[in-house]
DNA sequence: ACTGAGGGGACGCTCA
DNA sequence: CTGAGCGTCCCCTCAG
């Protein structure tokens, strides 16, 4: 694990653990979940890219009440997190715009603002890949995605 | 008819 | 105390 992580350099990546890198971030939102998820080599059964350039991403049938498990885990909720409750909150999206619905069989697409807004130019680099690996350990094996995600 | 996917009102909860 | 952002519940529609 690469040592000196700058804490206060850290903008956008939020790992699960340990709680200390959380200091100072804001609430994990829903779509910065699953965007980051997308890039996890480790959920690629759960949620995928359908057309990355767009933003445009599915979840996996047999596997999505996992990835909703992952999400109300990750945010301490008091009851189990199922995708029917998660999808609740991504119709929430479709108000503002966040992320919309495509017709197409459980896939969705991030709105411009929001994809760029999530992009890799807005990210750090090195520290947030740190931070990633802190999280996962050192056993953990990057995809080339994830390390051209944060550099 | 049954199942999985999708929808949305209503209200509760938790943080900043 | 307020409001954003969901979380929970519950009931509905529709396609295959």
């Amino acid at each position: 694990t690469p040592a000196g992580i700058k804490l206060t350099t850290v903008l956008e990546v939020r790992p699960a653990s340990p709680p200390e890198l959380w200091l100072g971030r804001k609430k994990l939102r829903l779509f910065e979940y699953l965007h980051e998820s997308l890039y996890d080599p480790e959920m690629e059964n759960c949620i995928q890219w359908v057309d990355k350039d767009n933003g445009v991403f599915q979840f996996v049938s047999k596997n999505k009440e996992r990835l909703a498990e992952l999400w109300g885990e990750r945010k301490g909720n008091r009851k189990i997190m199922t995708y029917q409750k998660m999808a609740r909150a991504l119709r929430n999206y479709g108000r503002t715009g966040e992320i919309i619905k495509i017709r197409r069989k459980l896939t969705y697409q991030f709105s411009a603002v929001v994809l760029q807004r999530l992009s890799p130019s807005y990210f750090l680099g090195k520290d947030a890949l740190y931070c990633q690996y802190v999280q996962s350990g050192q056993e953990y094996q990057c995809s080339d995605d994830w390390i051209a995600y944060n550099n």
